[in-house]
DNA sequence: CTGTTAGCGCATTCAG
DNA sequence: CTGAATGCGCTAACAG
């Protein structure tokens, strides 16, 4: 039974028909999963047989034929960059839900990614999803030889299918929000200007803030980071201070929060209301309790599967699928 | 240059072959990442024929011959099995770095899970990695035909080797600086006494505290959850506060302390010492300044490299193979 | 409905 | 050192 490895041997196809009595074609037509034509009679034995031998289909094998794997590629930076535990968990589970398996790929921050995907599966995989932003969307379909490539890092063109956060509705809401609560003046705490996503990010705070009639004094460019916050939670003390501050990045919020702790006595305002962005899972303890904005985990996770039922079918206009965000109160705003 | 379908044609080692005027065979050696015998001369043309055609070996194809694909499964119930992203991080980084991709399975609570994996790749990977506690080692072995199993949930038995952490060691220390710091009496906030593993580190625990002449007093029974923490924070109110309360979870030690933040000003024990127990990273954030012991994750993943390289060579008496675990100091304690 | 044949892309004999 | 031939496990095309 087991092989001078210690290995077991794996029952192939062949081992299942010459049990059925039948042919390895009647076999595969039996096993497979669409309907092909095969006598009642003769699927019982097959099947009767697969399960004798504990017989499971090769899917490596099977592709050298069909051209497909069922895997799909999910290509990140670090782990970090899914941005939550809760989308990658609802990410997986979906995928394998249609019957498909993640091949989860970490670029590090190293360049040569050609080279590295080069020697591995990845190049192989019916499709793969960009979280990463090593590439732009060029890269990526010569990368993977196909247009199976749905861009999710902002990095896309014309020519690749993506899906990106709708950034604006949920700003729209969050300041909406501090207008309600009598909000008149506020102040920004950005990340790096550099970035184009963070400069829309910044426009539709701009937008908005204008529209509700707030004004907009100090702008703080950070870098995203806990640390920038807690910088500018500093700079934000004395006498100066705004009714709101809003920030785009939760981590920086975060940091804003540590820094100035006396104003929030229970989580609650006391002299300004904070704003983060990103929702991140983070916030639902109690030590950081800041309203932030987020997209629909839910209808992000769909366009994707959306993709890979139909990759080829997905925004065949070329533009951007969209997911909105949304704002989600806690006790800072 | 494209099919049908829109698919770009992938070059085969044939095409590379015929472009550099060789047979099949000879690209495939020169090609090869062993050393085989090939002319200077022949292998400079194929490679060249390789790099203008953008060739790439499809592993899949080649895993047919060589019965080793470079895959290895990671199995787990949820994402947040891994009980950190930074395990899991450098776990796909080392993994990587040995030429392997990590598929990633999520098992669900589902039952099913044998009937699940049987349409998908991770049944013909190298190796699989369980944290999942879905099965014990024998389904896990079972399933995947043979003895490339590791265990890392604590479900191992006499066959399969095993990784788990060594928790007496980092109690011991964390017990120790209680001791050092002239705390005489403590409090146990434990998870469900039901889990072999909880068990045995409560045993751990009282075993320390006896030998450094600490008296144990209250013994709370929580569930491991922040909330069964903050329920015992506010039991711990009142004159006989113990000088120290150890956790067995770190979200328990999260919920003790925001029950009791008034007895950690500027995040330093004015009452008694805090230590939690896992160290995770959410403890490097100044909201959670605990005291904590932590496997040495680095130590973790290497063991989990070493039994990749060499799955039939590891732990070959069969005892699992211990990680050391350390205290980490934190402002609590 | 069924069996035979011919590959999929690749590594590996085995002769030269 | 090289090329021709063989087979890995499976499905598709083609007769029957």
């Amino acid at each position: 039974m087991t092989e001078a490895t210690g290995r077991l041997r794996v029952p192939t196809i062949d081992d299942v028909a010459r049990l059925a009595g039948v042919s390895r074609a009647t076999a595969s037509r039996a096993l497979s999963s669409e309907k092909r034509p095969v006598s009642a009679a003769n699927r019982e034995r097959v099947l009767a047989a697969a399960e004798q031998l504990g017989y499971r289909i090769n899917p490596l094998a099977r592709s050298l034929t069909t051209k497909t794997v069922n895997l799909v590629a999910v290509l990140v930076n670090h782990i970090h960059d899914l941005s939550d535990l809760d989308l990658f968990d609802l990410l997986l589970a979906e995928t394998q839900a249609i019957g498909k398996q993640v091949i989860l790929i970490r670029i590090g921050s190293g360049g040569k990614v050609e080279e590295f995907l080069r020697r591995g599966v990845a190049y192989h995989v019916d499709a793969a999803l960009v979280f990463s932003d090593f590439a732009d969307a060029g890269t990526a379909r010569r990368m993977f030889h196909s247009d199976r490539v749905l861009m999710l890092n902002g990095h896309h063109d014309r020519l690749s299918p993506a899906v990106i956060p709708d950034e604006a509705l949920g700003i729209e809401a969050a300041v909406a929000d501090a207008a309600g609560k009598g909000v008149r003046t506020a102040a920004l705490v950005t990340g790096r200007t550099s970035s184009l996503v963070e400069q829309e990010r910044i426009g539709f705070y701009h937008r908005a803030l204008a529209r509700r009639g707030i004004g907009l004094g100090q702008v703080i460019q950070g870098d995203y980071s806990y640390e920038s916050g807690r910088q500018a939670g500093d700079r934000l003390a004395g006498a100066g201070a705004p009714d709101a501050v809003f920030c785009t990045s939760d981590a920086a919020a975060m940091g804003v929060l540590d820094a100035r702790r006396t104003d929030f006595p229970e989580g609650r305002p006391a002299r300004f209301r904070l704003y983060g962005f990103d929702n991140i899972s983070l916030l639902d303890f109690s030590a950081y309790p800041i309203s932030s904005i987020g997209y629909d985990k839910t209808a992000y996770v769909r366009e994707m599967m959306r993709f890979l039922a139909d990759p080829d079918g997905f925004a065949p206009d070329g533009a951007p699928v969209l997911v909105p965000t949304r704002f989600v109160a806690r006790s800072t705003g």
